[in-house]
DNA sequence: TTCACTTATATGTATATGCATATATTGAAC
DNA sequence: GTTCAATATATGCATATACATATAAGTGAA
């Protein structure tokens, strides 16, 4: 019976798939609650940043850079387009093709929440220490790469 | 202007949020395929380990162990129940609270899909490397608990 | 006992996310 | 040029997640 306890617990301590999404949904929390008065949540405002790089990037394109399924992305384009930060028009060349790039309102929006992101990002750096939060990016990035490969 | 292109290149390499999101994602996704055929997701997996490690509990306090809002065990809970894997029944001294237990069926699934998560599990860790993995895990914590204390 | 306060759960709403699949369009082979 | 495979996007469906709020039930003070 304590078997199954200590088999369970062991699951509970050291899911890596546990781990990473609940870190996720923790960090966020932090960072929904410092962009909430641009009314951007960290997420759309991380793809409007995307967006915003390219000038004008297709759905497929954005979804190959930010790792996010098309279907995702198209919903998630749609919703900026809602709040009128993004344009959507058809690529001249290839009528399947949408171009989004980002509006006036967008630029606006982005340099509003810009510092408030720095901020956020700023506490959360020096909460865990510089130089731990670089080498916590290296591993994750070894991660995905350790992932990637063993997909293939 | 490249100025620009600097400071947004910077934030989408360095963002916290948005690289914890994304390995998040992509060892969801590792995991997923792996559990597949149990036809448990991993979070109803983790969830249900969760609940069979306290053999009653209620919806808030899987929450406050889990990390995860009451709304959000409430669903999850549901469905876990659609699939047969749990009991609610109301508790005989509070009958504002639920008892969450896991049935036979429930940890049948379990026994079925620990193999399973053991397997995933010791591919994503010896992939990056088990010592590097445990650096991971404690980090995690850390940033967590430095998130936590800037709350407070 | 009753009323105000707190606690436990549920519901409405919204976003994020992915898979399976449909639709439209391009391009290449014939 | 017509047909077929590949590509780009959209839609249906399902889960995961949280916030605001509603509802129900316990609890303590007056």
């Amino acid at each position: 019976m304590n078997n199954k306890h200590n088999e369970m617990d062991y699951i509970i301590q050291f899911c890596a798939c546990a781990n990473l999404r609940k870190a996720a949904r923790i960090v966020t929390q932090a960072y929904e609650k410092q962009m909430q008065p641009t009314g951007l949540k960290v997420t759309q405002y991380y793809m409007l940043v995307n967006i915003a790089r390219h000038k004008e990037i297709s759905i497929s394109k954005l979804g190959e850079i930010m790792l996010l399924d098309q279907t995702t992305i198209t919903r998630n384009v749609d919703i900026l387009k809602k709040s009128g930060y993004v344009n959507i028009t058809k690529d001249k060349n290839d009528s399947r093709t949408k171009s989004i790039s980002i509006t006036d309102i967008g630029l606006v929006k982005l340099e509003e929440a810009a510092p408030i992101w720095v901020q956020i990002q700023e506490k959360v750096e020096n909460g865990m220490g510089k130089e731990n939060y670089k080498e916590l990016l290296e591993t994750l990035k070894n991660l995905q790469e350790s992932i990637e490969l063993n997909e293939a």
